[in-house]
RNA sequence: GGGGUUGUAGCGCAAUUGGUUAGAGCACCACACUGUCACUGUGGAGGUUGCGGGUUCGAGUCCCGUCAACCCCGCCA
């Protein structure tokens, strides 16, 4: 008989009725005379009670359970005496006086213990399975597909049509590692798993489909972080006579949805939108994070001829002074911390910290103040704002080191003291990014986003005088200080495309061999289109509040890349590598 | 590829700065208990201290190596 009522629903509505519960035991307690047992599934949790003294047959059935084993109960619903009621849960006011109990399953002793929050992660990889029936990982799952159906619904509103493209793919020397599939028709070839469907998608819109989106599966075999797993999914879009702002515009439509849905928070549009540039320059990071200040101040131009080596050294190197305000930190920055701040600039590469501390006493405490005038001491305080109790840290160096130095010091001195407020989601875009990054060791452009990113328009004649100050048609869109997605117009006129692959050192024999596909495709009349993929599991990520991306995956793997669940990569057959004639190396194998 | 944290019972932890037989709690097993909700009480069982080597009269503890999980840098068009 199937169950009448889930395990959350039973209220003293219900009083008298008889009722059917199936589920898990969450816990059993056995007084001696009676028994009261947690029987627990998706929805809630609801009591039974169970009295076996006149019921023989009840009596053996409950004796054995335990733990998580599964049962089937019928019973009545009756209220609890008044002074028994359980607020912590929403059935707390009744109980289900059990006639009839079934043992559907039983269950092995528990690995560990389900009101346990400090649970070793392997172990909750390995039993995925029992992760899911704790609460926290199965409301992720809901939520991420709630998610997945707001933006199914969007997009179809929207005009776009969800188009799935190959996982057998091919591989590319360009960006990350790929995944490889050996080809047993032919031996020796591979296909490779999708870094992104970004070639198909452009392919679409030659197609004329003009409005595409898919909830993609890709694949990078790139060593692995918090926010980063080997496959992960994106969501995919790209459409067709559009400009910059009009995907923005799709895009923030997307978010409101998603926000309404999930948050029940109604953001505002359009999103702030800095430059690259400006997002280097004032937060050190091209996603910043704008729910706290701290800005980063600029102080080259008043520090311009100091006689202090450390900053006349980075300014006649071209390089500039960069500085934030830690406020009220100077009571916590002892010596420890402050070279804790060091170690966390020079990680990122910084030669030093300089540091300046604005004591109680309103004393001014520097290990450069020897070095620097007092106009020089007094211009830094005033270009920052610092007051009595606030600490400067100061990095001189080369523009993207300086910068990218404090925005990462910014983040953890904002951890640390709690300056991020909670419940605020802050999205923004970030634009007018850099077209190619330039190679120093081999003299030679690679692109920031991918070959096929146009270069704004009014940049196009620097791609002959200076190619690495050209910017790009290429935006993240950013959620408190996560990189949410990322996208760009794409040139659709194969002359320029052709110039680019040139300034790339793509030849015309490499770039046919390689994306002679979607050359083709752009010569037979490819609209001007552009698009975008958001990073799925970071946004259910953040929307969840979980902490590692792997929090809202079913199967996540470890960071390096292995299944404890099914304790993959494993061996394989050898006929298995004879029909792909394939052979290991000896002495490879694990 | 590099840096760091962790590894002791099924689980989360303890073990006096190298010293007797590695402990208590939860889970497990048994018994008792009619209003519990992390029930309680009594008793029991449970250990190759991740693995391998070394130093030492003696190693969970010190040293070297290795494995695994996690965090970060590189990497992730």
């Amino acid at each position: 008989m199937k169950r009448t009522h889930t395990c959350g629903i039973l209220t003293e509505n219900s009083i008298d009725e008889t009722v059917r519960l199936t589920g898990w035991v969450n816990s059993r307690r056995d007084l001696g005379g009676v028994i009261f047992i947690d029987i627990r599934d998706r929805e809630g949790v609801t009591q039974l009670v169970i009295n076996p003294e006149n019921n023989a047959e009840l009596d053996d059935a409950c004796r054995p359970i335990r733990e998580e084993w599964v049962i089937s109960a019928t019973g009545v619903v009756r209220p609890r005496p008044q002074d028994m009621i359980n607020h912590n849960i929403k059935t707390g006011a009744i109980e289900v006086a059990v006639t009839e109990l079934h043992v559907d399953n039983s269950c092995k002793p528990m690995p560990y213990h389900f009101n346990d929050s400090q649970v070793s992660e392997d172990l909750r990889l390995k039993y995925r399975y029992l992760e899911m029936r704790r609460t926290n990982l199965g409301h992720h799952l809901r939520l991420r597909h709630k998610i997945s159906k707001v933006l199914r619904d969007y997009f179809d509103r929207q005009g776009f049509i969800e188009v799935e493209t190959p996982i057998l793919s091919k591989s590319t020397p360009e960006g990350a590692r790929d995944y490889l599939v050996p080809s047993r028709v032919f031996p020796g070839k591979f296909f490779a798993l999708p870094q992104a469907p970004q070639q198909y998608k452009q392919i679409l819109m030659v197609g004329g489909v003009e409005r595409y989106f898919q909830i993609a599966r890709c694949f990078r075999d790139e060593d692995l972080r918090a926010d980063r797993q080997p496959e992960f999914t994106q969501v995919d879009i790209e459409m067709s006579f559009v400009e910059q702002d009009d995907l923005f515009e799709i895009v923030e439509g997307l978010f409101v949805d998603v926000m309404r849905a999930v948050k029940d928070i109604e953001i505002s549009t359009p999103f702030p939108r800095l430059t690259y540039k400006e997002a280097m320059s004032r937060f050190g990071s091209d996603k910043p994070d704008t729910r706290f200040e701290m800005h980063l101040c600029d102080l080259s131009g008043v520090l311009n001829g100091s006689e202090f080596k450390v900053f006349e050294n980075a300014l006649s190197a071209g390089g500039v002074v960069m500085a934030i305000n830690a406020r009220g930190t100077a009571e916590i920055a002892s010596r420890k911390k402050l070279d804790a701040w060091t170690d966390t600039v020079k990680l990122m590469d910084a030669h030093g910290l300089v540091w300046v501390k604005i004591d109680e006493h309103n004393e001014i405490k520097s290990p450069a103040k020897k070095f620097l005038s007092e106009s020089e001491l007094n211009a830094i305080i005033s270009a920052v704002n610092a007051q009595t109790g606030d600490v400067i840290l100061i990095v001189a160096d080369q523009f993207s080191v300086a910068t990218q130095a404090l925005g990462r010091l910014r983040l953890e001195i904002a951890h640390s003291q709690n300056l991020i407020p909670e419940n605020q989601y802050n999205f923004l875009w970030v634009h007018d990014f850099p077209l190619f990054d330039h190679d120093s060791e081999n003299d030679s452009y690679i692109p920031i986003h991918h070959p096929f990113t146009s270069p704004r328009e009014d940049d196009i004649e620097l791609l002959s005088t200076d190619p690495g100050s050209a910017r790009a048609q290429a935006y993240d869109v950013v959620l408190n200080g996560v990189e949410v997605g990322g996208g760009s117009i794409r040139i659709h006129d194969a002359a320029l495309q052709k110039r680019i692959f040139d300034l790339l050192n793509i030849s015309d024999a490499d770039a046919g061999a390689l994306f002679g596909h979607l050359l083709e495709a752009l010569s037979f009349g490819a609209p001007p289109h552009g698009g975008l993929a958001l990073g799925f599991d970071r946004l259910v990520m953040l929307l969840t509040g979980a902490s590692s991306i792997r929090d809202v995956i079913a199967f996540p793997k470890t960071t390096r890349s292995s299944c404890l669940l099914t304790d993959s990569p494993s061996c394989v057959d050898a006929a298995q590598l004879d029909e792909l004639k394939i052979d290991i190396r000896p002495g490879t194998e694990m």
